[in-house]
DNA sequence: AAGTGTTGCTAACATGTGTTAGTTGTTTTA
DNA sequence: TAAAACAACTAACACATGTTAGCAACACTT
């Protein structure tokens, strides 16, 4: 009978929910069954049970803890002196290297969160909403204070974050340029699409 | 017995067709039932393989026929005789205008690939990877002839790519603004954050 | 009106799913 | 070392899934 294998300060509950994270990136949540969970964590279906409530509590874990380091990000960006440009170009900054580093968790939270179950889904949804218009409102001052252009700000948002989650083909790519070339590329073409001249 | 209504030229096929895509786009491919496809179309779930050969054969259909259209599309433009930043500016109103006319065909094509079975997924996975390439070198002569920013030309693909993308949410959105808005607001940004100066 | 192909129905099957019950083995605690 | 807690196992259930077989109703041609 061979246990899930852990590290001190990482419960066997972690070791099943990062392997879940693979997992639903690779096959998408819907497709990818408890059975196959199982499998790569090295052990019986049944046995997982022993530390989850569900397959879909795996799904709210990620969701929710991707959800909540962004919400810490611009509350804290929405409280530091700077330029309204700065602020998008440092919160860009942390999309970027949340995906580049957390890829597989940021990528399941973004696009199979359609299959987390109310109260869980209207809850994730509304966290959504109000990032965006958060996001969207420092676009806003920044174009009252003419450092960005005269756009529509809640379409600004729609294509940052949407172009961000473009890292993804970046990942599975074999010819990869460097993560730091990445980083300053996507900056350079964002930011460079937002600023005034 | 109420048969699947069809004006002519339609054929019950492209019914089916046409309402998986809005199904697909809605629940994802693996969480829609050829039951609830059946509901959707008025008719039994038996009834539908008088019509096609699998639940994957729409899955093709829908992919393939996108990818025909992007295909078709880049092959015209490269013939064209005008500058490589307009070539990029013209393939992005291609794009953003089939992501806002063919919504659910674009989307599901997009997101959705993943679960076409071999033949298929190979020969898709290469299209696009071709697609991508032609589209990358569009903009490598933009950037010999310094029409375009020193970027990683791939990476503005990606970008470009993934932010259209993004027309899912306005989409869903309750206060959107028209499409014509939103195309020359995507086209400011994106062509804005490649061109020199 | 008869015949023929089309399109629908019901019933069913085989398989895969998430999950629970009950039990056995393994660590940790006392 | 015995007791208590934990974590694995096997077996099974209830249900949803894609799909097929066989038959009935419809529509169009002649």
């Amino acid at each position: 009978m061979a246990r899930i294998k852990t590290d001190k300060n990482i419960s066997r509950k972690d070791v099943i929910v990062t392997k879940a994270a693979a997992l639903f990136r690779e096959k998408g949540f819907k497709a990818a069954s408890m059975r196959d969970l199982a499998e790569a964590v090295g052990v019986e279906a049944a046995s997982l049970y022993n530390h989850i409530k569900s397959k879909t509590e795996l799904l709210h874990e990620l969701c929710f803890s991707v959800a909540n380091r962004f919400m810490h990000k611009i509350d804290e960006m929405e409280t530091e002196q700077i330029s309204s440009i700065d602020k998008v170009e440092k919160l860009l900054r942390f999309h970027i290297n949340e995906m580049i580093n957390h890829y597989e968790e940021v990528y399941v939270s973004d696009r199979e969160w359609k299959h987390l179950a109310d109260p869980y889904l209207s809850n994730f949804q509304n966290q959504r909403r109000i990032y965006r218009k958060r996001f969207a409102a420092i676009i806003e001052t920044g174009i009252r204070n003419k450092e960005i252009k005269k756009i529509d700000a809640p379409t600004a948002v729609l294509i940052m974050l949407h172009a961000i989650s473009g890292i993804e083909s970046w990942h599975r790519s074999t010819q990869k340029i460097s993560a730091e070339e990445l980083e300053e590329n996507m900056i350079t073409i964002l930011v460079g699409g937002l600023v005034n001249r």
